[in-house]
DNA sequence: GCCGCGATTTAGATCGATCTAAAAGCTAAA
DNA sequence: TTTAGCTTTTAGATCGATCTAAATCGCGGC
């Protein structure tokens, strides 16, 4: 207080080269690394920079250069743990990259998502990674490229337009799944999935007939309910004691999975004896329960990973073909799967 | 392709401006919402906006303005779903009054938190929420207030300066659990902590001293672990077989409470008979177990949202009193809690 | 008809960097 | 000594908005 009563201002690169002896833009140079400049020229800059506290003005930069070291993200929910590993996948190598993430949460509302879209466009992010949420139009993705922004989904995609894409490959996890089950003697599987429609939720569905097929099993059910734990128990509660119930379920996550868990067990229908329980992701939690939650394992970190890497490509080089990356993903047994009762 | 050979460019508020018939500085009091502009002029430039598809440029207009309607998040650890919780209410309210959050990853790293300042401060933020990775020195906190940044912390706070803060009450909720396991007849009590060194920590330990000596009950045994659930079971195989082990045990937070609860089940202690078990945090898992973890209940999402109230005020008045706002936490009783055994 | 006053509108400077194109320094060849 | 050809440095325009201070427009009162 009182020390100055101007508002305090930053210095700037002018300071800078002032302090220096050089000019603006041989100052600007310096800052950015540029091979130009000479070794003596370049240390009395960077003395000078620590010497007036100068701080670099991105902002600034990156309204003549027109680029704002800046990308979005934007996550559907942040509350599972799933797309808090992805986003720090994605934030390691966008740190990395000497770039900042904006992160923005739709909390599956496609209305939301397009707020933030335009509020990512008024920032002028060089890059946007979205993981889209249920019910976003056709039209997403194709509106964003005609505004020339680059983008990559992860984990999901719409509209099957050409774009980036990171995700996961489903096949290999749920057939590993599926044929244990069949090795088991399991013949009537059924099939949990939840009631958001997504590129993922479809994708798990259409892999889980296919392995069934191949393995020469009925799938005697597939029941949709809503993706929570209280909804999961609750279904397991009315199947508990349903004549001809599948002996084995597979779900579409391990949210669900978990739910199945606890309302068969509330019901005296012990997992991996009387019933043969399979989730998906393979979060920390499937350890914790009695008898330990089968799942199928998929890497969220390793996606975030690949889906900043295709974006900062695609930043970089705008007329690049379109990638696809999937990371395999594979089945991990736990008590929670056992032979059929006979 | 091809339709236009140059690289596309976003209309400015000139375009808009010209299209409409007005100046550049009229087109800008419409942006800006400004009560100057004649009614007919406003409708005009903001026809002329949806015309033209102008795009507002947030960058070059904090610029001049000297504030970039962004701020910085720094969270210690991503893949806890407290801390997305936390940052999903914080998002809320930053949202509703039109800024967008960065958002970094520091990994409990004090280097990399550092690393992160820097980079916030030169993307110009508005103001910093943070949550200190463990190990933050004293000085971070005055540093950046030196600097002129608003800050205020979340759940966690270092080097007792003041400064703005939204955190929880630990000691409601200690109470209540301390008091209900010796209404049940514990009288030794044991306390595992986390190898974390932040203000939480300490605070939960000396929540749960005070509470103790309140009623009256001797701490038996304080342990410090890393906070895994791999640990804590390790930890609980080891109290199984002990001569004099406590007969509960209170636990840091959940992750804990959960490996805890997972060992001793392993080892045929069971939670709520044999030993009675309480965790912190109340996250869904508790209601996955069986018995269900009994837990001490806080609102990451609330204090997001009074941590980002509180940030938007510091931004608005810089001068403002300091404020400190804590959330009550209450005991949340489940299956891991019962009568000590005679 | 002129003046004053509130309501609108505007020209021009400005924020802090980058870019372009040209200037300045330097060495070595003619 | 001059010149060509580097390397290094720089002046000045520029990005797209906001700000300041002044100009312009209406309109009622003298």
């Amino acid at each position: 207080m009182g020390e100055k009563s101007a508002r305090q201002t930053r210095p700037t690169l002018m300071d800078v080269a002032k302090k220096a002896g050089v000019s603006r833009a041989t100052a600007s140079l310096v800052v950015r690394k540029s091979p130009l400049v000479g070794a003596e020229t370049r240390a009395a800059v960077e003395a000078a920079m620590i010497d007036v506290g100068y701080v670099y003005n991105v902002g600034a930069a990156g309204m003549r250069a027109a680029r704002s070291r800046t990308i979005g993200v934007i996550i559907p929910n942040l509350s599972n743990p799933f797309f808090g590993v992805l986003l720090a996948g994605i934030d390691r190598i966008v740190d990395g990259a000497g770039l900042a993430t904006f992160i923005a949460h739709s909390g599956e509302s496609p209305a939301k998502q397009d707020g933030f879209v335009t509020r990512m466009r008024e920032h002028g992010v060089d890059g946007l990674i979205v993981c889209p949420a249920a019910g976003t139009g056709d039209d997403f993705v194709p509106r964003l490229k005609r505004w020339g922004m680059p983008v990559v989904e992860a984990l999901r995609t719409v509209g099957g337009g050409a774009v980036d894409y990171a995700g996961m490959d489903q096949r290999g996890g749920m057939d590993g799944a599926v044929a244990r089950l069949a090795e088991l003697g399991h013949d009537r599987v059924g099939f949990v999935t939840a009631n958001l429609y997504h590129s993922a939720h479809d994708e798990r569905l259409v892999a889980f007939r296919a392995a069934m097929a191949r393995h020469g099993l009925q799938a005697v059910t597939e029941i949709e309910i809503a993706p929570t734990h209280a909804e999961a128990a609750a279904l397991a509660a009315r199947m508990a004691g349903a004549a001809d119930a599948p002996t084995a379920w597979i779900c579409h996550n391990d949210v669900i999975g978990l739910g199945l868990h606890w309302g068969f067990s509330d019901h005296g229908v012990v997992p991996g004896r009387d019933v043969s329980l399979i989730g998906f992701d393979n979060v920390a939690e499937t350890d914790l329960v009695r008898p330990g939650l089968a799942s199928v394992a998929t890497e969220p970190g390793e996606i975030g990973v690949l889906a900043a890497r295709l974006l900062l490509r695609r930043i970089e080089t705008p007329d690049a073909d379109v990638e696809i990356l999937t990371v395999p993903t594979h089945f991990v047994e736990r008590a929670s799967v056992g032979a059929v009762r006979g």
